[in-house]
DNA sequence: AATTTTAATGCAACTAAGTTGCAAATATAA
DNA sequence: TTATATTTGCAACTTAGTTGCATTAAAATT
């Protein structure tokens, strides 16, 4: 909830957030941006823009973890069901613009729900 | 596909697992067991378990991978939906009997879907 | 039952994503 | 311009999971 400073790492990291819609791991980022930015300083902003509402996170294969842009979601909850599909193939991974409707869980409460979907992207589906 | 051998540690596995119907992380396992056998062994004893169908994985929180007796599924595909529960205040994942239908998505091959749904279980939601 | 074949195991060293503490640098407020 | 608070870099660390290889133990063959 902090006052986000409009540091150059910030600005740098938001502007690949702009270049596409794609979600971007932490690990491609730091492959790209890394030599300019420690390793640390990605980590941090990208927590820091989750927190504001700016990104938000989801694992993707292998445990990796990846940012996207928010569009519909509210700045501080992440109460809704965010499909992504990563593709198996070259990697990928978009954030559908589809809505999933959760089971009836008696008893429990629902916090956070995370839909990851893998196989073949347009490109890779031939 | 190999042939599973009946060893110490593929029984003492396979009793873990008809211990109870929760989901067991490998990290779990490895406190429980690890005593008794080397990580590596575990690790690998899941993998082939898995390859033959006995068990099915998927990752929780902070990219741990679990572990879960299969029921449904088919032995050497898992295209099915698997919702699984989490609980975010005492860890512990259940694998969900609910199904849940995925929503079309045009020019892409599904290949596995998982579903993790976080928050409070029914003893913590109290 | 003894031997051969093949798969499973332990060990130690490694990989890699992500984290932590702290001193130095930088952005913003006063 | 100075004071304050946040951000950064660095190096060292943590930890889940992996790899190669020599040894051991199942199961198949004789």
């Amino acid at each position: 909830m902090g006052v986000i400073r409009k540091t150059k790492s910030v600005k740098a990291l938001l502007n690949e957030f702009n270049k596409s819609s794609s979600a971007i791991s932490a690990k491609k980022l730091i492959e790209s941006l890394g030599s300019e930015f420690n390793k640390t300083t990605i980590y941090r902003v990208l927590d820091k823009l989750q927190d504001d509402g700016i990104l938000h996170s989801f694992l993707g294969k292998n445990g990796l973890k990846w940012y996207a842009k928010c569009n519909d979601c509210s700045s501080n909850k992440h109460r809704d069901l965010h499909p992504h599909f990563q593709c198996l193939d070259c990697g990928k991974v978009d954030c559908l613009a589809v809505s999933v409707t959760l089971p009836k869980i008696p008893n429990r409460k629902i916090e956070v729900s995370q839909l990851l979907i893998q196989g073949k992207c347009e490109t890779c589906f031939a």
